[in-house]
DNA sequence: ACTACATTTCGGCAATGGTAGAAATGTAGT
DNA sequence: ACTACATTTCTACCATTGCCGAAATGTAGT
């Protein structure tokens, strides 16, 4: 259970990764594209957010596995990180429903004293 | 298809809601208590944040959908909104590879590869 | 009504994040 | 080498967000 400590972290920039607007509609244009891809000018063309700007939010979606980028030519083309998705989406629900019945609220709560 | 331009704002926000560290930790712990859920004492004892700022995180996810809560005597008690969360996820692969089933013959001819 | 407790609202501060123009870098064709 | 194009880095600005102490609000028991 030690594990989730540090992935608690990793996890929840993936999600803010995914909290920006942008960033939700590029990782969805990536998908539909899915697994193909597409390079940066064909996403900017979709996007219409300025270069600079969709330079950004790429590296982000990048920095946190979202996706995944290889040269091509002069293009660079990005891709879906699906199987960083499926952990991801696996995470949240890991443990669900694990303490069902197991403690008593008032055990918990009287912890904090 | 325009569905999507409203709900892209929506899922967004509720991604970025899950994407600070303290939420997701929140909402980790409901799910393991689903679907009892918790009250908010419960809640902050095993946080340890400020209560202040525990409210806040709350608001937050119920104002994006993402728990419900109720009174119950002088506590009030908190649960994941686990549909909301299906929907959520669901959305990013809602149409995952779209493209790539519509017919093109430029990949068509490029499958070999 | 008084008291104790649970939770939220208020106020303000420090840090982060999204944005885009301009300049720099990388790549290919001639 | 020169030119055109694709993408990234640099820089700066503005808005948002997370944080928490203190005060306010709500709830129940006596």
């Amino acid at each position: 259970m030690k594990l989730t400590e540090a992935a608690v972290t990793r996890f929840a920039d993936m999600f803010a990764a995914l909290g920006a607007e942008p960033r939700l509609r590029i990782m969805r244009l990536l998908l539909s594209a899915h697994p193909d891809g597409l390079v940066v000018s064909e996403i900017q063309a979709e996007t219409g957010v300025a270069g600079s700007t969709l330079s950004h939010h790429l590296e982000k979606l990048k920095n946190h596995q979202l996706v995944l980028s290889e040269r091509e030519k002069a293009f660079i083309r990005y891709r879906a990180n699906v199987d960083a998705l499926e952990g991801l989406l696996g995470f949240l629900y890991a443990e669900c429903c694990t303490r069902n019945k197991a403690v008593e609220p008032r055990k918990i709560a009287a912890l904090g004293r």
